[in-house]
DNA sequence: TGACAAAACCGAACAGTGTTCGGATAATCG
DNA sequence: CGATTATCCGAACACTGTTCGGTTTTGTCA
């Protein structure tokens, strides 16, 4: 059976629209980089693709849908990068600091991506419901990963989450580039560990 | 002696002056709790206060002035409001937790005012060397409470920051008007302290 | 191939923003 | 009162996201 000639029109049309849509969202990225994540403007980007602003609103309806589709994309990304390190592996307490450095790693990575996916900071922008659906799935990994360590309850989940975005935060608005939160990640861990008397340390392995 | 008359003149128009100054202070902060920190608009806010546009900039070099005003008097605040709890008085664990729940509270009190003092959430803002100054003022008071509690080193403060700013963080993002983080304070705390040897509990006080 | 339909693109405009400038108004002084 | 000075505002500039109508390009069909 041949397709029919509507379907290859079809196709060729929407290989090229999905084509110009993904240079938009890359240059998007890059622009935002530059001016930061507040400074992205239509007619800027627009430019940097090689068209004028009304027609990025027949690939986009808005400015918001743009970074709502960033913010898609990048929980895709954390998903990727996060891939391995949520195996069926046993979890230990290094195999735990291991993926806690990993995750930060790719946080600090990209702090505009970081302010995108993590922060409030764009005024009008919230994600769509499909969107956040992605985002949950990603985070749902972390907990997973938690609960697989014998934490269990909300609370110590809200403590972790609390703790770790805690250090994060403080690391990247603080300290962007360097290490001053970062290296207090496993000590942190340790701490929230024995706290919750979680994955007890080897004998004699105290400090 | 009298005063000149051109003094008396200076000083009435210098009253009135001020008076108007922080009244349109006033008014900015009603208008960002109605719309939003980021929404604050000169023409809106000049409204409010019965003028124009323009006026305001004989009282407010541009509107991140106008930010940096109200950044230096949420510190001020902030300083009173935690005055009392950080007088010469014994710290112990308790001590400790009744000023960090007060501080707390200070935060969930007025999300916009917590966005403004603690969140990079305005695009362009960053504020003055002298508003600065006042917040690091405010700051220290809790720094050298913890070191009276006998916690020294950066890594230990560092660890303190994170943890606490990371609890409200989510308290005030993911559960406003709520208080699933705010009941955790107190077992952060002592997660914390135990982790660090500092404040020994008394016998038997474990959980 | 040429005619036709549909998709892509853009110029102009609208309503909004922060900000500046020159002149009008009001308050205070000698 | 007249003169001075502080206060205030209308108009405008450059920018923003967004919409509309019409032009240009593209792809398909007879």
């Amino acid at each position: 059976m041949f397709e029919s000639s509507e379907t290859v029109t079809t196709d060729r049309r929407q290989l090229r629209r999905e084509s110009t849509r993904s240079e938009i969202l890359d240059e998007a990225w890059a622009l935002c980089r530059d001016v930061g994540l507040a400074g992205l403007s239509m007619r800027e980007l627009a430019k940097r693709v090689g068209l004028r602003a009304p027609s990025l609103y027949s690939y986009f309806d808005s400015k918001d849908a743009i970074y709502d589709a960033m913010f898609r994309q990048g929980y895709e990304q954390l998903r990727d990068h996060m891939g391995d390190y949520m195996g069926p592996q046993p979890v230990t307490r290094e195999r735990l600091k291991e993926g806690v450095r990993h995750y930060v790693e790719f946080c600090v990575a990209d702090t505009t991506r970081y302010q995108l996916l993590f922060q409030r900071t764009i005024p009008g922008f919230e994600p769509s419901a499909e969107s956040y659906a992605v985002a949950v799935l990603a985070l749902e990994d972390s907990s997973r990963a938690l609960s697989a360590a014998g934490i269990e309850g909300d609370a110590a989940l809200d403590m972790w989450t609390g703790l770790l975005s805690g250090l994060t935060a403080q690391q990247i608005s603080n300290d962007p580039g360097g290490e001053r939160w970062i290296r207090l990640l496993d000590d942190a861990i340790d701490m929230f560990l024995d706290h919750y008397g979680a994955l007890p340390r080897k004998k004699g392995s105290r400090k």
